[in-house]
This record gives C-alpha cells, structure tokens and sequence, in this order.
DNA sequence: CCAAGTGTTGACCGACCGGTCATCTCAAGG
DNA sequence: CCTTGAGATGACCGGTCGGTCAACACTTGG
C-alpha cells in the first residue's frame, strides 16, 4: 500500500519531468521505468497507457499549479493589476531556475503537450484546453476586480484574458526557442496592455 | 535532372504538409517515402538525415510565407496599423481552411517544432529562431513607419514587435488546442493593443 | 564507346517502441 | 492456515524507427 503510492508518484513525477524537459514522444517508457526503478509491469499495474499517464502528468502538474504559484499570483489580497506582474515574474524565476539547472528552456508543459498532441489525441486536447478555460478564468476574475475597482475601464473582461493568457503563451514559446528566459521578463509586462472593448450590443 | 528535382520537391511538400498536420516525432520517413512515391534509398540521396529533411522544409516554407501573404501583409502601400489586421485575418484565414480540409487546425508548423524539438536539437532551435527574428523584424519596421507618421505614439518598436509576434503565436496555440479559428479572429485584433514603452535612458 | 556521375531500387540493420503476460511475493481478512 | 488480491518481476511480442548499402539504370561529356 505504501510502496504502491509511492511507486505510483515516483512514476508520476519522473513522467512529468521528463515531458517537461523534452517531449510526450521522445520520452519512452523504458526510460521513465528505469529512472523511477520500477520494472515495465509495475508501470502497465498503474497506468493502463502512455496516453493515461499523460491525462495523469497533466493534473498533477494542474494542481500543483492552482494550489502553488498561481494561487498566490492570483491572491486576493494582491491588487489586481499586480497579480498580472506577479504571474509574469514567476514564469520568469520558473524558467531561468530550470535553465540553470538543466541548461536548457523547458517552456510551459501545457503549451508543449497542446502543440505536439492535439492533433493526434482528441483526449489529451481536450483536457488541455480545460487547463487552459481554468488558467484563462484566473486572469477573468482579475479583470473583473480591476474594472470594479475603476482600476482600468471597462472591457470585454473574458476575452481579454484569453488574450492575456495567449500572450503568456506565446512569450513563453519565444523564450524557449531563443533559450533565454529574459525574453519572458522583456516582454511579459506588455501583457497589461492587451485589452479587447465590449461589443456594443445596442 | 529534371526528375530528380521532382523527386526533392515531392518528398519536401510531402514533409511539409505531414509535419505541420501531425509532429515532427509522429511522422516517419517511410510514410513520406510512401506518400511521395519515392524509395527509402532517394530519400537519403537528398537528405543525408531527417534532421536534414527538417531544415529544408522549414526554410520552404519561410520562403513561401516571405514571398507569400506575409509580403501582402507587411506591403508598404498599406497603412501600417492595416497590416497588422491583415496579418491575424491571413493567419485566421489560413487556419480556418486547413481545418475545413483536415478537421483539425495545425497550428503554427514554426511555432509547432519550435516547442517540440528546440530542447533536442539545438540546430532545429537555432534555425526555428532565425525565422522568428526575421518575422519579428516586419512587425518592428511596420512600427517604425507607424510611429514615424504619428500614427502611434513612440514606443520600444523593438521590443513591442517581439510582444505582437508572440502574441499571434499564443493565439493560435490556444486557437489549435481549441481547435477552433474562430479563437484567432476573436483574440487576434488585441494585437494592436499591445505595447512596450520606451526605457528613458537619462 | 566508354567512364563518370546522378539518381533509383529494395533488402537489410540494430535499436527501440508501446504493450502483454505468466509467474511470483507478500500482507491482510476470515 | 488458507484464500485473495494488490503489487512486482522481467522475458517477450510484433511493429516501427532512422539509417545503410550494394547493385543497378540512365544521361552526359570526352
């Protein structure tokens, strides 16, 4: 029971590093197996495919996220318009930390697995782009709070935040082909620029 | 000769359709072999490996995009902030087509193996980075003339380039991973929005 | 007419892939 | 003490991967 959990989470954080660090296809799972010390039938005992371990992987990593750094991003207490500085700068401390250690840009885990799988895996892509209506909701919330507070005026709050939530994407995609973490801390701050007006619905 | 040019083009827009489909992992070289009627032995006659093959198709389709619908796009006979409204309609456009024809949006083919390979394949990451300095550039000289005509007020051109560039390839990754074009042209107009002020360096 | 170069053919290579399975260990419940 | 089932083991499966190679066809220039 015990070594069973264990086993199981060693299997999960291996798993999720790797895909991190690389990619969904170029991590077999031999190599998790041996790196987690697990033997191939002990791993098929928990996850009855690669694709199982990827839904795995990813709400793992979800909930590390809502209950780590982005909860704190998105505190309450925070003003507004600080969170949305708050979430850039930890993806940048995120990023550069990880280059210093592996040397290289891991990137955003879901913006790696959505591009590589999406086509390929309706399962994946869907669970995928329910992280990202959850993530794309936070920055919602945010908005909403600020144009309450008069801190901005008002705009269209849901697709603005889609939009803020692409731009973190895509600045975390040039990042990582550039494999320099500062692009995040250069760009980031414009993502309090976006903003999509309300359709007049006169 | 002229057949085997022929042979050279048929595998490489073979490569090309396949790896913006589906991965650069996903497809084998036998299953483009297949697709272009052409023996595994001739594959290798023109490229020496698939990493070759790679390189090739991603400088074909700079090219195309260079003297395709990104000259349109950034056509100095527009007024500059119509470019980039031009640009998100050409990226939706283009979307919206492949996904009428395929049933799924492919997404960005430089975006794409940029995430998947640049932390494999530093020569991939290298090249893929190229392209994007390059596109990043038509944005900062659409700036430039923008500003210079007071159609904008100063700014970092440099740098808000850099931000809209990746702003459209965020877009289109949370478009393809809600397999929905619609997404592009819903976001995409938040483009101009974007912006990084100038640092006062007094 | 021949040599050389360009392109073609398809069998073949070792390595690796995701996944299966019969067998075994061992702790818990009756 | 015996049954049961969760968990562990590692050999094994068919298939695919990127890549190699020797033999062959055909054009072209000398």
């Amino acid at each position: 029971m015990i070594s069973g959990d264990d086993t199981r989470t060693r299997i999960l954080a291996t798993a999720r590093e790797l895909f991190h660090g690389r990619s969904y296809a170029d991590v077999g799972i031999k190599e998790i197996c041996q790196i987690s010390r697990v033997q191939k039938g002990s791993f098929y005992h928990f996850f009855p495919s690669k694709q199982d371990l990827a839904m795995a992987v990813i709400d793992d990593m979800a909930d590390d996220w809502a209950h780590g750094f982005v909860a704190e991003a998105f505190d309450h207490n925070l003003p507004p318009l600080e969170r949305l500085d708050y979430m850039v700068d930890a993806a940048y401390y995120w990023q550069k930390a990880a280059k210093d250690i592996e040397g290289r840009m891991p990137g955003c885990l879901f913006g790696n697995l959505a591009l590589e799988v999406s086509t390929r895996d309706e399962v994946l892509r869907a669970k995928l782009n329910a992280v990202f209506d959850k993530a794309s909701f936070r920055f919602r919330e945010t908005l909403d709070e600020a144009v309450e507070l008069g801190l901005i005026p008002p705009l269209d709050t849901a697709t603005t935040a889609q939009s803020m939530l692409a731009f973190l994407e895509g600045v975390i995609l040039l990042a990582k082909t550039r494999n320099d973490p500062e692009v995040v801390r250069t760009l980031g701050p414009a993502i309090k620029t976006l903003r999509i007006e309300l359709v007049s619905n006169s």
